[in-house]
DNA sequence: ACTATCTACTAGATCGTTCTAGTCGAAGAG
DNA sequence: CTCTTCGACTAGAACGATCTAGTAGATAGT
């Protein structure tokens, strides 16, 4: 840029503007090429450079452009990670991706989507940046968010069902799990059993639909209370069940956030837990270990989102490769909300 | 580029690559420029064209290049959040930053700092994107961290005190919170109160103080149970007052997630809340009104979100400007975890 | 001594935008 | 009729990296 020898004292230091590597080029005294090779860790640097370069930038306080790098490069390691902020079970596997990333030294953006979710901007963001692929955390994630990210790229799913050729999904068997949790308020002696249902995603249906099943299988009769799969949500659905003559012996509800807020609501009007009503959960969220101490089914988080990273990597490095369906089976564990009928 | 006749129609679909800017301009007969007008809704476009080059953007499926748009620009409108994922009070905070940040067309990109706060890749992750400014949520938030962001752009950090000048802070008074808490225990009675502390950060080092403080006055036996600010804190804290001869009569906890874990812990032991044992939190979480219905301090997280959104703005707009500390009065939620002494 | 190979390094093109400095034609002012 | 102003539009430089295609010098094989 400027060649003449008197303003190169002043050069390194644009006013205003972060220094580039161009700084750090002179600074070191190497070609701005052999800087960008030192910050990737690419062969073609001495160890001797490598370390003056590396000087160079901690003396200017150089931090690499990310802007400018994802511009230029041919292949990204920024994958997408659409979740809810407010859902425990959603950032619970969001910390374990955000590990699993590092380990492979990828980036990962996260897309928040609200409660309400506005699916769209997440969307926009992931095609935005380019990212190489997409993860995403159900609950109802939408056809057409999958639809629009897949076509450019590999997208795992995590936590929802079918979603047509291409896209790679990892869950729990959600029939499996509301089937033992069925079989166990079964063997406790449960007969009267609701379930508190929600209409948001797959995964949801589908736990409704093994209810449904299971209730047809052993001739019981199906007592679905519709309702949301948050707090308020369970404390709608309690409320629901309060209003009637007499209460279930039992109650599975469609996830652990859900079965909390029912479980409050029914002990706020003096229905004892599990003496007078026995309630099971789903997800085994951090919450469900305290306090309520809820008996639920448990997923795998750990599991779960290692599994996701890792058929996501599988599908970045051959993109041809046939799309999988992981499914890992749920298991009970048994805290302090589940007792014999009262009845 | 090709100026041929013959591989314009196949000119648009450049094989593998996103369309571009050039894409787009190509489909809709108008220059490169006149696009990016459009998409950043500037003046100097006829509705028409602006409706003309809408409608060929869609058609190839045009996404604007992120990457490319923050290299160019001179000033961004990208703000960087710090955060901790699996803190619900993060969380709730968080999603109204975002609805903030939507409001003002501002974006927001998330970094995610684990349990074990790995601020450094946090402040990497935003001194790469170049933001605008940073919100650092508290607890923990290191002096480095903000050293380092706020050399280059407006910071503000919720919920904890302190950094030198420059740094906006938006927080409750954990100090008044702490007196208010007390105020209430001592009003129903309540004499020995032991309180659990985390040794994370300032504005936990403060509710620490505010309680050594308020005890001396009242002429009470301070009795600080040191612990973490998590579920698990709670749980070990409970141990530890378990170990001992006989309770206090009350427990004022560091925030509601140890709140939680220790009533937890003591309903197992079978300690009855509050006839044997008051609790009281601090924050106010959403878990806080389920299942255990917890008497706690409430922190106004719409209030918190809003004014950090605020401050940030008028930093961005007016950089020059003192920074300010807004610090809110925090209120008392009573619940369902203080009754009178059990002595 | 001649060629081949390897390592260390560099110049210049390139990614897809935004920004600067215009051009062109129509409308309005005198 | 000329001069200015304005709106609609455009060409080309710039942003800060990475990538391609090299060069220069050392080492080794024949």
């Amino acid at each position: 840029m400027s060649e003449n020898g008197t303003t190169t004292a002043l050069a390194n230091g644009r006013a205003g503007r972060a220094p580039t590597m161009e700084d750090v080029a002179r600074e070191a005294g190497v070609s701005r090429a052999l800087v960008s090779i030192v910050f990737r860790g690419k062969p073609g640097a001495s160890e001797a450079t490598r370390k003056r370069v590396h000087e160079a930038a901690q003396r200017i306080g150089y931090e690499l452009n990310v802007a400018a790098r994802m511009l230029r490069e041919t292949e990204t390691n920024v994958v997408g990670l659409m979740m809810t902020l407010k859902n425990p079970f959603h950032t619970d596997i969001a910390e374990k991706l955000i590990a699993a990333a590092k380990e492979r030294s990828m980036e990962i953006i996260i897309g928040a989507v609200g409660q309400d979710s506005a699916q769209d901007s997440a969307v926009t963001m992931m095609r935005g940046f380019r990212v190489a692929g997409a993860i995403l955390l159900g609950t109802d994630v939408q056809a057409s968010t999958v639809a629009q990210l897949s076509s450019d790229r590999p997208c795992v799913v995590v936590g929802e069902h079918d979603f047509g050729q291409g896209i790679d999904i990892v869950r729990s068997d959600d029939r499996l799990g509301i089937r033992i949790a069925l079989d166990y308020l079964l063997g406790k002696g449960h007969t009267e059993i609701a379930y508190l249902s929600s209409p948001h995603g797959q995964a949801m249906a589908e736990r409704r639909e093994a209810y449904l099943e299971w209730m047809a299988e052993h001739s019981m009769e199906a007592d679905v209370v519709e309702t949301e799969d948050t707090e308020a949500g369970g404390v709608a659905g309690a409320g629901r069940l309060l209003g009637r003559k007499n209460l279930p012996t039992a109650t599975l509800a469609c996830n652990d956030r859900c079965a909390i807020g029912m479980a409050s609501a029914l002990t706020d009007a003096g229905v004892r837990i599990p003496e007078d009503i026995s309630v099971v959960g789903f997800d085994d969220i951090e919450q469900a270990r305290y306090g309520i101490k809820l008996t639920t089914i448990h997923q795998d988080t750990d599991l779960l989102a290692e599994t996701a990273m890792k058929s996501l990597m599988t599908r970045l490095r051959d993109p041809d490769s046939d799309a999988t369906s992981i499914i890992f089976p749920p298991t009970l564990v048994e805290r302090a909300t589940v007792g014999p009928p009262a009845r």
